[in-house]
DNA sequence: CGGGTCATTGAGTCAGCTCAAGGCTCGTGG
DNA sequence: CCACGAGCCTTGAGCTGACTCAATGACCCG
């Protein structure tokens, strides 16, 4: 018989069976707690690559944990450009933007088939009255995004395009290392483009970058794959993403 | 006798009497929760321009509201280089920052004499999941805290020079306008190295654009007063900063 | 009146952009 | 099973907007 825990999209999942629980929302509740959040959590089949799980003015209904793959939001500015705002990977809470409009001013992309946790964020709120731990975690989360939201300002504002590149590569590696994988040798969920836009740079500039890094042995690049030789060095570049 | 609610600085205004109330972070409360959440309140005596309100590394006590004058939040880089994330008017709330890693990551700096609200945080939450009405509210402000961050991302990944300056002058213009001044006829409350700081600028390049401006006819310039002759030539540059 | 801070203006440089040309990879259909 | 096309990535050459460096001007406060 197939044990359905062995696929990483599964929708079968507990909360307090995830092996995400540490990073996730739950952080922090009691065992009952867990459960009873569990309870409001909608799951949904795996999301192809390239889906939207929301779209921006979508009326705000709920807030998505990634369970597995990697979603990017994006902002379309009123002109049609569209700017990356954040790259989520399993554990990370996405819709948060909707809260203060009731709307959804970004959208949100999958960048490879990803497991989503639904929230419906009217049970959310009423169970955190309830659950002051809950609550608190929640604050914590958007008190987290902000903080990081702050990061990418300084670095878009003060940094050069090897400093950027530096910052992502230490965040997307410091987010793996918590999630239990490896610090030093990952993929890449998304494109260079979506790493240009992300950064304020153009796709030329990634690459060369890339390949530059690459000629120096700093890091290890074969396409989407990294190898962080001096994890170190790079850290003397930038402050690293949160 | 001398009425003291004729001083912009006062420090015994209360919520239901403050001319802020519309904006600030009683919107929606009934009166009488209105009434509890100002006896959580602490008014204290004026703040000297330049003073902190907190430094980055200070204990996560409390949440701040601007009541008069002018409040920017910096960020220390490792490197020490000094970023600023924020610039804050009445009505607006500081201080968020502090809540996912109990203590503050920024500094708030006033840039004018200016009167604070301090708001305990423990009495804050506790009262929250009392009056769910405040709870919505106050995770209302920190959505739009990380809205108003995500345009300046945009803002700073993607604009020209002066597109970003007019993006600053819309947006001190729309928010003047929502506290019941003029949208059009303004001083800026921060110097010219503030905006080029917060922009990614330098003070050379700030400097240039506003004389630039101001030979343009758009704006007419004297230091800090600054009135917009063509609001919409100014929009139609970028979009406004939240 | 002198010194410090803040702002303006000019001249020259350069990091990252634009434009342009291929190369690689993977999926599709003959 | 291979040829072809589309998408993604890399590399080169030249341009330019914003930066750096430098000097001067305006204002404030003691």
């Amino acid at each position: 018989m197939l044990n359905i825990q062995t696929c990483p999209h599964s929708t079968e999942t507990r909360c307090d069976d995830c092996r995400l629980a540490g990073i996730c929302l739950p952080i922090g509740l009691q065992l009952e707690d867990i459960g009873k959040l569990d309870q409001i959590i909608q799951r949904g089949r795996p999301v192809q690559k390239k889906e939207y799980i929301y779209h921006a003015g979508d009326k705000f209904k709920s807030v998505y944990a990634v369970r597995s793959g990697a979603v990017k939001t994006i902002k379309i500015t009123e002109d049609g450009i569209e700017q990356i705002t954040g790259f989520y990977l399993p554990g990370e809470i996405i819709g948060i933007d909707g809260l203060a409009t009731n709307s959804h001013i970004n959208s949100a992309i999958t960048l490879e088939t990803s497991a989503i946790c639904e929230i419906p964020f009217s049970r959310l709120e009423e169970l955190s009255t309830r659950i002051p731990h809950l609550q608190r975690r929640f604050f914590q989360i958007m008190s987290k995004e902000i903080a990081s939201e702050q990061q990418l300002i300084t670095l878009l504002g003060k940094n050069s395009a090897e400093e950027r590149i530096a910052a992502l590569l230490l965040s997307i590696s410091s987010r793996n290392q918590s999630r239990g994988l490896s610090a030093k040798d990952f993929y890449l969920p998304m494109s260079r483009s979506d790493i240009a836009n992300f950064l304020g740079l153009t796709i030329e500039t990634v690459s060369r970058i890339f390949t530059r890094f690459h000629k120096s042995g700093l890091i290890t690049l074969d396409k989407k794959h990294i190898v962080l030789n001096h994890a170190d060095a790079l850290r003397s570049f930038p402050q690293p993403l949160a």
